[in-house]
RNA sequence: GCCCCCGUAGCUCAGAGGAUAGAGCGUCGGCCUCCGAAGCCGGAAGCCCAGGUUCGAGUCCUGGCGGGGGCACCA
């Protein structure tokens, strides 16, 4: 956002000048906030400082604008400064360092776009967090989705970044699972044993049980339920990694649960609560006063049976993060946890923490529709929807593109038919084939038997087509859109963004041509030039996305 | 009953307190002799209701109405 900071730095400026110069009275400056204009016609950039100010100077607004555009020194990127009424001070970028970004594109490549706002910051961000049970459904594939691509804004930005997975391979749902698959396998070979309600009825554990009887025949037999246990777990945690490195989710740690057993941290952590006394004892449990938090009841943090709620190593998880010196943590959470979220922050602070460097993001439920219809899910009969059978279905690129263009306040629809469908209805493609588009130009460029490198140092000050320039606009709003996903933690913005990026492509597209024949020399190469820029700039966007940029559909 | 989310165009959704509320789908009309029409250009059409805060409210606050989700010594 860096154009944005000058322009409130020289506002700034342009203001005490005023003081100065007795143009304005005294008074102390407020911060001075930099906007897009929605329309050209007021330029770029607008300040609407004057109307802030009215009171504080007791002068008009249209005066106190024009007394601060009469001060203000122009940077080189800018061509003009006008006042507007109410008292809008409105920018307008210089046309040829407009054009200049053209080579600031191609130069910074897949850096272009980054900022320095956070540098220097840790944070983390926790999503999917599924335990190795079953496989990535659709509802835990949005947050990872939104997690990953939060990630990569954030870190464009500045952030020393960790994407962390917490999962619990120990306990009751451990337990389920081996019994499970012991039961498969006794089945395979001629037992007859039935499964309860209480077990997993998908038959991906099925399969694991098949798998053991090709390797082990019926030598198993004997083994606990622990041998089964550990057995699938294995199989089906490697899997969920397998099923996320699909849509370019790679986590840098997996966080066990049971660690913070083994290393004491669950114990630390109900002792430290009960010495700062938040916890007290009724009916065997321990008892955890959330009520002074606001909470509309207490909430048990120890069973009657001495074994602790999940709640436990929850909060003792987030005494770890918080003692990792995280500067910002972010925490994904679906539908169904968005009523532990705020126990979770209510457990840092009982533990003396300042909670605020938690921040959760809740999301709802995506829908799948088939041909217009509603695709019915259910855990139990183990007909949801996996991750693995969407991206066979659809393919990475959608799964990744949809399930981060919607708030995470919304829900998804996701139509899947829409999905595959190669056309401008299908926003992915209409993405991609900007980059496409570019990139034929390049191959028709090189089949040409022209020089590949030849519009290096072209003169840039030809693009003179508004439909150009405006794509170059649109570029420069990059930054912004990093720096408000990480301020936000809200990465829809991304896609939006690269919509609107391939929205103010194409039109370029069609008015400004290359290689066709009535296009002279230094304006083909110039153009040659943008092209390049604007296939460096999908790139990157699309990558910034988990998305592949293709150079054929 | 309490808590959370949502209510913006026929449908699906954007909208960091600022100017004439933006997109996509659908709809109506126009555009291919040369780089991908997998595209472009144009039209019609909208902030749930009532108060309040503010120079300024789709946005913030309060109260309604309507829809979704959650309220375990499960995770």
């Amino acid at each position: 956002m860096r154009i944005e900071y000058e322009l409130a730095a020289v506002v700034t400026e342009a203001i005490k000048a005023a003081q100065t110069a007795g143009d304005l009275p005294q008074f102390d400056i407020p911060e001075v906030t930099i906007e897009r204009t929605r329309d050209l016609a007021h330029g770029d950039y607008a300040a609407p400082i004057a109307m802030k100010l009215a009171r504080l100077a007791r002068m008009a607004p249209v005066k106190i604008a024009q007394a601060i555009a009469d001060q203000a020194a122009l940077p080189d990127f800018l061509s003009a400064v006008e006042v507007a009424p109410p008292g809008f001070l409105n920018f307008r970028l210089a046309t040829d360092w407009l054009q200049q970004q053209v080579d600031v594109i191609v130069e910074e490549g897949m850096g272009y776009g980054r900022s320095t706002l956070f540098a220097g910051k840790k944070a983390q961000i926790e999503c999917v967090s599924a335990n190795p049970t079953g496989p990535i459904h659709i509802g835990r594939t949005r947050g990872g989705v939104m997690g990953d691509t939060l990630k990569r804004a954030m870190k464009a930005v500045g952030y020393d970044m960790t994407l962390e997975y917490y999962y619990n391979d120990a306990g009751r749902q451990i337990t389920k699972l081996g019994e499970t698959t012991k039961i498969r396998y006794q089945q395979l070979l001629g037992q007859d044993v039935k499964l309860g309600d209480e077990h997993y009825q998908g038959a991906y554990i099925t399969d694991i049980a098949r798998e053991l009887v090709d390797k082990f025949g019926d030598s198993k037999l004997n083994e606990p339920v622990e041998f089964f246990g550990d057995y699938a777990k294995n199989i089906i945690s490697q899997s969920q990694k397998d099923s996320l490195k699909r849509i370019n989710i790679v986590f840098d740690v997996y966080y066990n649960e049971r660690s913070l057993y083994e290393s004491g941290r669950v114990w630390d952590a109900l002792k430290t609560l009960e010495e700062r006394g938040y916890v007290y004892e009724k009916e065997g449990a321990k008892w955890f006063k959330t009520t002074e938090f606001g909470d509309d009841k207490d909430r048990v943090l120890v069973k009657a049976t001495g074994e602790p709620t999940y709640r436990m190593p929850d909060i003792a998880y987030h005494y770890h993060k918080a003692e990792r010196g995280f500067d910002v943590v972010v925490d994904f959470f679906g539908p169904d946890h968005h009523a532990t979220a705020p126990q979770v922050l209510m457990g840092v602070q009982a533990l003396g923490y300042d909670p605020s460097f938690v921040k959760t993001v809740l999301h709802q439920i995506v829908n799948l529709t088939r041909g217009g219809k509603q695709v019915k899910m259910s855990t139990r009969a183990g007909t949801f929807v996996t991750l693995d059978e969407l991206v066979d279905e659809v393919g990475a690129d959608p799964i990744r593109y949809f399930m981060v263009s919607r708030s995470g306040n919304s829900e998804i629809l996701f139509d899947l038919d829409l999905a595959v469908e190669q056309s401008d209805k299908n926003p992915v493609y209409y993405i991609q084939n900007a980059h496409v588009r570019c990139a034929g130009i390049f191959r028709k460029w090189a089949e040409a038997g022209y020089d590949p490198n030849a519009d290096e140092g072209a003169d840039l000050s030809l693009l003179t087509n508004e439909y150009v320039l405006n794509f170059l606009r649109k570029g420069l709003e990059l930054t912004a859109v990093l720096e408000k996903i990480a301020t936000t933690y809200e990465p829809h913005h991304l896609a939006f963004y690269a919509y609107e990026l391939a929205a103010a492509f194409h039109p370029a597209y069609e008015a400004a041509r290359v290689l066709h024949s009535d296009v002279p020399e230094p304006l083909r190469l110039a153009r040659l030039r943008f092209y390049r820029a604007a296939k460096q700039l999908f790139a990157r966007v699309l990558d910034l996305l988990g998305m592949s940029a293709p150079e054929v559909m």
